[in-house]
DNA sequence: AACTATTTATAACT
DNA sequence: TAGTTATAAATAGTT
């Protein structure tokens, strides 16, 4: 419809194509505003020009995302769903994250626990033998104080999480003695 | 554009108004196809009828979904992000838990380490000393060995991240003593 | 950006 | 519901 008819076909010229999209593109987004009121249907329109310029209409009695619902619903097909699948998948790996550190760490107490009450007992035991009549001699009770200090350091190690190794702050305190 | 002109407004008549709709909207996605073409451009349409019936073009060149990224970068409007938003906002508070709990453990495996530093040396002291001559009582001695004990308990209630809260094993053991 | 000859879309009709 | 046609509307080429 114009002085000549045309093929349909990429139109070469730079100038004539950006031309005739700029006029095509405001007839069709006329158009959708047309077919809206007269026929009260709803439009989504999007275009962009090779430029990467874009246009839209969207019908005044609804919004893209709501027509992207009807999409979805209409055509079975899924707009975001990989989207969506991602967030669920990072969620679902940083729960068990969680869930590992969670019992880690009550792991982690219930072994302090457990250290700190079996030195306590070992602590009082070494004591409650030197109170009752110091028997031995000093290299009696040097023997029972490192055997409780290597216990500690195995159960340190081992309850030690997440490949986390913390260099102890007096390596050698009992050489020091 | 035809026997007679329109106002553009609502076609009363059903039959006229279906007709004029299937008609017109064949007209729209003609012209998407030809710009399309003509202009190396990408267009989305989706229509709905007031009926509810969906038709669709998409440009072959494109997708709908890429269409809709497109949009959001040219528009700054999100359009499912509302319903992502529930799964980021989750995973954004699932990940604080996990950093919290992360320097939790941290924490803990530095207190652990200082708990058992300090206690090493008071065990040691208090072992030297009773080495080194048995200068006093029995008194004396107990006198560390609970100051020791009690130190223990408070640093170990301190590290307790989340509210746990592990009853000690055996609560009573330095009174059975 | 405006004009206009011509094509195209379509409203009314069948 | 589909086909025809007179006419309105869109637009290609021009200015």
């Amino acid at each position: 419809m114009g002085r000549g008819k045309i093929e349909i076909k990429r139109i070469e010229n730079t100038n004539n194509r950006q031309v005739t999209y700029s006029k095509r593109r405001n007839g069709i987004i006329k158009k959708a505003k047309e077919i809206t009121v007269l026929c009260e249907a709803k439009v989504s329109l999007i275009i962009f020009a090779s430029s990467g310029k874009m246009h839209e209409y969207c019908s005044p009695s609804t919004t893209i995302s709501d027509m992207l619902d009807g999409y979805q619903k209409a055509s079975g097909r899924r707009l975001w769903d990989a989207k969506h699948e991602n967030l669920s998948n990072e969620i679902d790996r940083i729960k068990k994250e969680n869930d590992s550190m969670q019992s880690e760490i009550l792991r982690m107490v219930r072994k302090n626990d457990q250290i700190l009450e079996e030195e306590n007992k070992q602590l009082q035991y070494a004591l409650h033998q030197k109170e009752m009549g110091a028997i031995g001699g000093s290299g009696n009770m040097r023997g029972i104080h490192e055997e409780v200090y290597h216990q500690r350091e195995r159960d340190y190690e081992y309850q030690m999480p997440f490949g986390l190794r913390v260099q102890p702050m007096q390596p050698n305190l009992h050489e020091r003695m």
